[in-house]
DNA sequence: TACTTACCGCACGTC
DNA sequence: GACGTGCGGTAAGTAA
């Protein structure tokens, strides 16, 4: 029968090998945690190792001096003072490690090694086997047949044979050893030049440091004067190095090395405090709800005439009005006014239902006349307006009749501007994330699935709560974002930027834009019988019908059927088929070339063809995307239902859809792009010498860059030249790789390496911005943007090397992206003003990116043409000039 | 048991 | 690098 085990954990070994071996982690509140998730990590795969009724205990250091200091006032005294970071994350780690049930074990005044060969020393007598798990060499010197250490980083175990082998002497001689090498953070004195192999040596041949002395004579060179003259210091380092298996720890018993079960309620607690996320996963728990539901508040129903004027009272005095809307759709542009919520102190809320519409339904106060006595209110410019997604309500009150006024302060935006990486910025996320307040769902009041009811279903009294609730989380999330904004400098962004694009996004959705669907239809005949033929074609190559579009029975058909290689894996393990890996097979088989054209081909047809016309409003007979304004982490918009910043252009086919962007009769459609405005930024970022002249003297960016790099004269570049260049321009503007680049222009990585190299010669200032860039997210977590907007990378603290890689690319992109995201949005707003007091029958129906796409009367087409090119070229002040080319066409693709 | 819905993985369009 | 979307595939939920 197998003895019974005890596991001793040298706690304080964990904690330095964790904090050095972790990267830099923070929980949300910015506290260092990497030590302690390095050292559960570790305990949680030892503790798998050994059954759980073995005998358990984790040792650490006390602080403060030990009996140690005593014997020798010096010891440890060249090691530096913990650090700040580790200090903080000691007690948390004591607390996770009792909550995991695994007994503790510090003795003030007694060094962990001590306690631990003290233990074992009594497990023995037991007749326990030891095992004792450490990264520490000195306690070698415990190891018997009964006793064997386990490496925490390696998982490797040393018994007598191991130790041996590993430090050429016997567990009963690394005493000795120990003491001849000395120790200098420890400050244990040695023998001078004797190392390890020397040590091993002597030990080898005399056996013990006694034997070694009386043989003294035998041996020559200067470590034998060494040795002569550390006699007297060697017996102090021997007591130094000499783990006492003798002291007295008060109150110990052995039988409290059992471990408890887990509390993992309180586990749950602290992993979720520290942002450990697998951890707290892995225990499997019933996911409360942690945040406390928003309760005991004062919420009251407006129903009658009387309570809406003392209402009206409360909201003439208040400078703060927090507004939301409800309403019976998601979309701005149809939903009906079912009530109106506002709040002006916290905790407490007004829901004044209008519209709600069940059986046994309380009769309501009428809309027209709420509308006109809140409009005082809400119009005011005086008045703070605070709001979560302005832009929604904004759109219903004005389709109501009430043109939301004052200074608009949007909760989502206020969230977003402070720190766009910070995870969503809707009401839900940021009630959790600022106030740790669990609000209503809408699912949770309107019910989910087929079951769901629209708002005018939902009783009065439940919808009071939830409303009410709205206008409530706002107005305290405003309280509390904005002087985070304020004393982060970052309200100006705020107001630059952010509130003043609220309404001409607004204006945007409803504008919309022309769709020919003719010319769509007509499209789609052609694309689906290329489509047809295509397909039939793969089906002969692979000798079968299959859905081509399946990844799963393709991979069956290009890799097990036809035996091709499997270039790349995806994430999940499985050979990938990508654009990528189709385009290396094309050299080996012609169904590759066939399924990439089918590809494509499918794309426009599915997403834009097919999809486009049924996003066309019947009231308008245009599409109306929807501008999302706090998702990106840059700055940048998004569009969804459709997205319309990603239809598209490179190729001839995907040219056509543009085609089907189109003016109304005696309107044309005029686009006005910035050219290379990234690396105009970048040029004045990085203040780059070379780069500055070529954009002041108005080169052809990529044909300057090739000049450069491949040492030619400007007029000597040839097309494949400036198509890397190109390529290395786009890999500087996003963030790619040596090997990303070698992928896009299909040459060596060693080669793109080369020309990456070469590029930073050429363009220091360049490099030099990259560098600062890296180096201010590591010091900071973030960038910023020309104008200050902060972008913050929390990918550069993660434990996983790609993703922090991945983060310092980020770090040089973000500032180009974001800054340009700055400018245009600068620009829209100037384009918008000129565009009103100058009356021009002109709007602007999309944004993508670095380019507008206005809809104008033709009479007044010229005339725009001039005020956006003014409007753009102004939106910002660099060290270069920028640059609008604007094209006008009765279709997108001809305004190009 | 048959049907719908919800979600994930993959691929690909743009800037 | 950043986004959003469509498809297939499967898991989970719902009705018969």
């Amino acid at each position: 029968m197998t003895k019974k085990v005890c596991v001793l954990v040298d706690g304080s070994s964990y904690l330095y090998r964790a904090y050095h071996a972790m990267p830099y982690l923070t929980n949300d509140k910015k506290e260092p945690t990497g030590a302690i998730y390095g050292v559960i990590n570790m305990l949680k795969s030892l503790i798998k190792q050994y059954p759980s009724d073995a005998m358990f205990g984790m040792i650490f250091d006390p602080k403060g001096p030990t009996v140690r200091h005593d014997i020798y006032p010096e010891y440890k005294a060249n090691r530096d003072a913990m650090p700040d970071e580790l200090i903080q994350q000691v007690e948390p780690l004591y607390a996770i490690i009792k909550a995991m049930g695994i007994p503790l074990i510090i003795m003030p005044g007694q060094e962990a090694d001590d306690v631990i060969g003290t233990i074992t020393k009594t497990a023995l007598s037991l007749d326990y086997s030891v095992v004792i798990s450490t990264g520490d060499k000195d306690i070698a010197q415990l190891v018997t047949p009964e006793v064997e250490l386990i490496n925490t980083m390696t998982n490797k175990k040393l018994g007598v044979d191991a130790v041996k082998e590993k430090f050429g002497v016997y567990p009963k001689q690394i005493i000795d050893y120990l003491a001849l090498i000395g120790d200098s953070s420890d400050n244990i004195p040695g023998v001078d030049k004797v190392g390890p192999k020397t040590a091993a040596k002597w030990l080898q041949e005399y056996g013990d440091i006694d034997n070694l002395l009386a043989n003294i004579d035998a041996l020559r060179g200067k470590v034998a004067s060494n040795l002569a003259a550390s006699v007297d210091t060697l017996a102090l380092a021997r007591k130094l190095v000499t783990i006492d298996q003798n002291i007295i720890i008060p109150d110990f018993k052995f039988e409290q090395l059992q471990r408890s079960s887990p509390d993992t309620t309180t586990l749950a607690n602290y992993y979720k405090q520290h942002g450990f996320k697998k951890f707290f996963e892995e225990l499997n728990i019933e996911v409360q709800p942690q945040l406390q539901p928003n309760t005991a508040n004062d919420y009251i129903t407006i129903l009658t005439q009387v309570e809406f004027s003392s209402l009206l009272d409360v909201l003439a005095t208040s400078n703060v009005i927090a507004v939301d809307t409800e309403t019976d759709s998601l979309n701005a542009r149809h939903a009906n006014l079912v009530g109106i919520s506002v709040a002006v102190k916290a905790k407490q809320g007004f829901y004044i239902p209008l519209k709600h519409n069940y059986e046994d339904c309380p009769s309501q106060l009428d809309l027209a006349a709420v509308i006109s006595g809140l409009a005082p209110y809400l119009t005011a410019a005086t008045k703070i307006i605070v709001g979560q997604n302005l832009k929604y309500d904004y759109q219903v009150l004005a389709r109501h009749g009430l043109e939301l006024g004052g200074q608009w302060y949007d909760t989502m935006l206020l969230s977003y501007v402070l720190d766009s990486s910070s995870g969503r910025h809707n009401l839900t996320a940021l009630a959790s994330r600022f106030l740790d307040i669990a609000v209503l769902e809408f699912e949770d009041v309107a019910g989910r699935g087929r079951e769901q009811v629209t708002f005018d279903k939902v009783d009065i009294a439940t919808a009071t709560k939830y409303a009410a609730e709205d206008a409530d989380i706002a107005l305290r999330l405003y309280e509390l974002i904005w002087p985070q904004l304020v004393s982060n400098g970052l309200s100006d962004i705020y107001f630059k930027f952010e509130a003043p694009l609220i309404k001409i996004l607004a204006t945007i959705e409803q504008n919309g834009v022309f769709l020919d669907i003719a010319s769509l239809r007509a499209q789609g005949k052609r694309l689906k019988l290329a489509i047809y033929e295509l397909e039939q074609a793969v089906h002969l190559l692979a000798g079968e019908e299959f859905n081509l579009a399946s990844t799963k029975q393709l991979r069956q058909i290009l890799f097990e059927k036809l035996g091709l290689p499997v270039l790349k894996k995806t994430p999940n393990k499985q050979a990938a088929t990508s654009e990528e890996v189709l385009k290396s097979l094309s050299a080996e088989h012609e169904i590759a070339a066939k399924l990439l054209s089918h590809r494509s081909l499918t794309k426009l047809q599915s997403t834009y063809v097919d999809k486009l016309p049924t996003q066309i409003d019947p009231s308008t007979g245009r599409v109306h995307c929807s501008f999302n304004q706090a998702v990106t982490v840059t700055g940048r918009l998004s569009s969804t239902d459709p997205n319309l910043q990603n239809i598209p252009v490179k190729t001839h086919e995907g040219r056509l859809i543009r085609q089907a962007f189109i003016a109304p009769a005696g309107s044309l459609l005029l686009a006005a792009d910035y050219s290379q405005i990234e690396l105009r930024i970048m040029a004045h970022l990085s203040g780059d010498e070379t780069l500055l002249v070529a954009f002041a003297e108005g080169r052809d960016i990529h044909t300057a860059t090739a000049s450069e790099v491949f040492g030619v004269p400007l007029d000597k570049v040839d097309q494949q030249q400036r198509r890397h260049a190109k390529a290395i321009n786009f890999g500087l503007i996003y963030g790619m790789s040596a090997f990303g680049l070698a992928k896009q222009i299909g040459v060596g990585r060693v080669e793109a390496q080369l020309y990456i190299d070469k590029y930073f010669s050429q363009y220091p200032g360049v490099e030099a911005y990259m560098a600062d860039a890296v180096t201010k997210v590591k010091d900071l977590g973030y960038v910023e943007t020309i104008s200050g907007r902060r972008l913050y990378l929390p990918g550069i603290k993660d434990r996983n090397h790609m993703v922090r890689k991945a983060a310092e690319r980020a770090a040089i992109n973000a500032p180009m992206q974001g800054s340009a995201s700055d400018i245009i949005k600068t620009a829209m707003q100037n384009v918008s003003t000129a565009i009103e007091t100058e009356g021009l029958e002109a709007k602007l129906c999309l944004q993508v990116h670095d380019e507008l796409v206005f809809e104008v009367k033709e009479h007044d087409a010229e005339k725009l043409r001039q005020l956006v090119v003014v409007s753009m070229t102004r939106a910002a002040e660099l060290r270069v000039p920028l640059e609008v080319s604007v094209g006008m066409g009765l279709n997108w693709a001809e305004a190009h």
